[in-house]
DNA sequence: TAAATTAACTTGTCCGAACAAATAAATAGG
DNA sequence: CCTATTTATTTGTTCGGACAAGTTAATTTA
């Protein structure tokens, strides 16, 4: 090309920061392939002759390029292109592990089962163990504060060395996975979840005061720790039309 | 007070940047809480002469806190704590809305039911919508490329607009919500995902050939444009055993 | 007293410059 | 031809300064 590339003016609307509008303007560029994806871009001293601006002003833009999942930069090396789209990503953020199941606050548990077991074939496939680990095991029902109804039923699998937990004065209507970090220290690094149908057995139902094999939601959540190792395992079943899992995505 | 504050020095160690100890520090001191939260933290020229550091380097410090949801900025307005800790969030990325229910790429849809519909009350309830607002409905099972195992029923509602989409060729093996992006440019602003568990119907009994009454996880999914206007809803049902919907979430 | 205006304060934007650190390309050596 | 070293390139860090823009508190005015 004999012509020099003409510089792209930024229709700079007054109000709007220079970095902002040259960020609208390189997102732009991406967008139309100015630079394939991959390729470098100009380096930064270029860019900021071509648009008379200070360098700070072009760093804070492709920062937030970079933000926005377009390029990447790295020390030493030049700026490229990784897509030349914003690339939309659903996200849903829990605040905290409850929210994962968003209990209402106003529910509490009634323990009705505490006992020490040991992982058999079927219990170990449920839980995602081995067969013959040892777990401290809390079965309880889950129920409304003002009203009584219930919600669920559980089956808290802990580790043996935090049984003593159960004796704390709260124990019933605070998650146990606080109570863990609170008295150990145990902090929680990843969480499983399952969810999946299936009708409620005997026990449950008896616990639930429902029909055998009433329709039921289960949620099994594994709770690790920093080092991958799973130290609370939680199922809780709950019964038709009492219980909905909500969940909002944003693109 | 009468001794002044003493200069808390920064323990630069080589290597790491001022930015970042700088913000080190500062997490350090709201976590023992030296500004109590909601309680602004010294303007910016203060720190800067007690640090010694430019203003630049604080900002960039600052900025890294701010991006840790540990305190809030806005032009004119004092900086305050809002947490005094790193807020701990679970986040689970979806790249696109498939993924949301993790539906493998070999399955297909069979369409059995094609047709306009009006909702009365008990649909306008289940789709959150008004009673009397007109859908095109698609109704189909969804099964395994290759076992032809049936895992779903589904029922696909539709603005009655985007009806011609069911004579594209590619139409049961592709995503509907992919193919209005296609071809009406429709985009997903955000989605709305319900689950609970539900007892088969006798129209998805028949469909799924399972008895009535067999415990389904539902799933109904709203997919809402850039107006906050739903054009998609789709209900699935997943009989048990034959689907489990995975989630993992990170701390 | 209550509302409107002013002043003080605080964060946001933007420039210029210099050096450090990491990478990629060019060069020298086996 | 391949490897090790050097050089050039490119991004990262840090300073210093000035003004703009928004917020809050104080002051004035009705």
């Amino acid at each position: 090309m004999t012509s020099g590339m003409h510089e792209r003016l930024l229709n700079q609307e007054p109000g709007i920061p220079l970095h902002q509008a040259l960020a609208a303007t390189l997102e732009e560029q991406i967008r139309e392939g100015a630079w394939a994806v991959g390729s470098p871009i100009p380096p930064e001293v270029a860019l900021c002759k071509l648009y008379s601006i200070s360098r700070h002003t072009l760093r804070h833009a492709l920062s937030t390029l970079e933000d926005g999942g377009l390029i990447v930069r790295r020390q030493g090396a030049p700026t490229r292109v990784i897509s030349r789209q914003r690339p939309r990503k659903f996200t849903q953020t829990f605040n905290s592990p409850a929210d994962i199941l968003r209990y209402p606050k106003e529910t509490y548990r009634v323990n009705e089962v505490q006992e020490y077991v040991e992982c058999d074939a079927t219990l170990a496939k449920l839980l995602k163990t081995s067969v013959g680990s040892s777990w401290y095991h809390i079965g309880a029902v889950r129920k409304q504060q003002d009203s009584d109804l219930t919600i669920a039923w559980s089956d808290i699998y802990i580790l043996p060395k935090f049984a003593e937990l159960t004796s704390e004065p709260d124990h019933t209507h605070s998650m146990v996975y606080e109570q863990i970090e609170r008295r150990f220290g145990v902090r929680i690094d990843r969480a499983e979840v399952d969810v999946y149908a299936c009708g409620a057995s005997l026990s449950i139902a008896k616990a639930l005061s429902i029909p055998v094999g009433t329709p039921c939601m289960a949620i099994i959540r594994h709770y690790f720790d920093a080092n991958g190792n799973p130290f609370e395992i939680s199922v809780a079943y709950h019964p038709e039309q009492r219980f909905v899992y909500s969940m909002e995505f944003r693109g």
